[in-house]
DNA sequence: CGATGATCGTGAATCGTTTCAAGCTACGCT
DNA sequence: AGCGTAGCTTGAAACGATTCACGATCATCG
């Protein structure tokens, strides 16, 4: 039994289609008799509007109303909070949000684009992977808005957090606390936004006439991987004074593995993370860490997609970019 | 600009709409030049099917390859594992996932179902929170697959853990240990599975002669709320020795709690969680907890609902519950 | 009484794709 | 030459909703 249509609604109520479209549409243009009758047929018959055919009629103004959200990973708790606050900005704007995983995969991210476009999609909001100036524009093309999260690229709205200042900071808190023997630690896939806070770290590090960076990457940035780097750590040659790891996860991880080793944090190692997730407060050590604005910065990014989708081709790219903080606990 | 159709495909590449459409669809029926000519137009043009016009004429066959995901809390580390275990499923077999957030409100649910009934999705995994027999009557007439994730219905497919047997287990660790004050901590808006694992573990409670099980209500899931749960625990008239927790983020900040107060876990508080997510691992007292089969709940919902899909009317509605298992780390 | 407007409804055209019966070529066979 | 066939291509119908110019009805007013 296939979902029946306007036309049999019409029937039903015996009036012709294009009065049950309005009262679908601009019930107001109906007189009450007829629209309570249409409406008591629809509700007999079970319909549904046949969306495909609404926005096959309407080719501009029948765009639909959801945007995608694309992320690396949507099991880790900063992607899902960063996606939290676009899909806040965006239901109150009276838009819908579909989140969307690439799971690392520029093959799985070309694919998951196509489905958007083909249903299409206001637009999305992207972590990317793979995703060049080319694909943009094709995007662009069939009229969809295209934000970039966390990564920055010519002629598009982005909203990022400056990375590099992050790892500066990081870096600044730990040599103010006399610590001068630092080590930083990281995963792999190492996502763009890890490698610019090394960078920022190190580069504060030589200013501060410091030695080497020691840099140690693990299979993941997660607590697991964490706890491995703990105990990496405790074969070096020397062991670091201060350690800064790429998120709170591995922070977490690698703190109550140095812990268990016998090895006191702050005392021994301090350790900072970057994120501020909500465990890092819980945590067994409370951890001093660099918070992202992840809320906000999914709220900028949802504003400016919305921007764009609304102002057309009238409109100029902006890039919003936000400064991380320094929250300072009892790990360093 | 308005996206390329497939009209001016044809007229590019110098051949009617039917051939484009065949190359698109059945690219062996096409002579191997025409084919590449009309390639090379689709290309130059930037031409996307749209999806809408696609479905809209093949009302059955056409239904679109994705599912939705729907679930409560995007940000919940539990729910996001089970949503990527179906969505790795439903990859698998060549379908798409979109995961949407109820956020609690049973308001937002069904403007979500609509949305993807509207885009006539091939159907729908959801934990519920409003959803009732009707409804699903409702998206089922219009062509979609019901399954439901850790809840249970009349006349639907559904996959869960067995809850109750979970919270029997966790207390008969503890009675097991000789604890037999026993406190449960849970938090609001407290889901239907919290309110069997609580059932589960007063039926054993009672069932060996113990007291009564108190119950602490926080107000969320979190970390935070279960070092609050500590503070409360501690005012108390009389120190439960052991204590469960509705899920691990309660547990970890719990436990962190207890040991900044001076109480040893496990000796003076043994706590044992539910979930076994990574972090529980890689806690400061690695955490006792129940497993849940997340990954594995999603890919049996997963596999239920292409079951359905695919059978059509035939389909004979099954159920898969799962059961949990006892972990034993350090905390219990 | 006829003109004027306001209020409601109608029905055909339209959106972009797929499908399928029918047409066209070129080729091989008798 | 005449015919059949295989291989390609065509063009129009169909999907379900929206839109809009146009009719129909009825009350009001000079």
């Amino acid at each position: 039994m296939p979902p029946t249509s306007i036309r049999e609604v019409a029937r039903r109520a015996g009036v012709s289609v294009g009065t049950v479209s309005n009262v679908l549409n601009r019930p107001d243009l109906v007189a009450e008799a007829t629209r309570d009758r249409v409406r008591a047929a629809i509700e007999e018959l079970g319909f549904v509007r046949n969306e495909s055919a609404r926005r096959l009629r309407q080719a501009d103004a029948g765009r639909a109303r959801a945007f995608g959200i694309v992320v690396e990973d949507l099991t880790n708790p900063y992607a899902t909070d960063v996606a939290r606050g676009a899909e806040m900005a965006l239901n109150e704007a009276g838009h819908d949000a579909l989140w969307l995983t690439s799971d690392h995969s520029a093959e799985k991210e070309r694919r998951i684009l196509e489905l958007l476009e083909e249903q299409r999609a206001a637009g999305v909001l992207i972590i990317p992977v793979g995703l060049g100036a080319t694909e943009i524009d094709r995007l662009r093309a069939s009229g969809m808005t295209v934000v970039l999260l966390d990564h920055s690229a010519p002629d598009v709205c982005f909203a990022q957090v400056d990375h590099v200042a992050g790892g500066d900071i990081a870096a600044g808190h730990l040599l103010g606390l006399g610590r001068e023997r630092l080590a930083f630690v990281t995963g792999l896939p190492e996502p763009l936004p890890c490698v610019e806070r090394r960078n920022g770290a190190a580069r504060t590090l030589a200013k501060a006439g410091g030695g080497e960076l020691v840099t140690l990457t693990q299979n993941a940035l997660t607590p697991t991987e964490g706890r491995a780097a703990a105990r990496r750590l405790m074969e070096l040659p020397e062991l670091p004074n201060g350690v800064f790891c790429a998120n709170d996860l591995l922070a977490i991880g690698l703190i109550n593995e140095l812990l268990r080793l016998g090895v006191g944090v702050p005392e021994d190692v301090a350790v900072i993370g970057y994120d501020d997730i909500e465990l890092a407060t819980s945590a067994a050590v409370p951890l001093t860490t660099i918070r992202q604005p992840r809320r906000e910065l999914g709220h900028e990014a949802a504003e400016l997609a919305l921007a764009e989708a609304a102002e057309g081709k009238r409109h100029r790219h902006r890039q919003v970019v936000l400064t991380p903080e320094l929250v300072i606990r009892e790990s360093a």
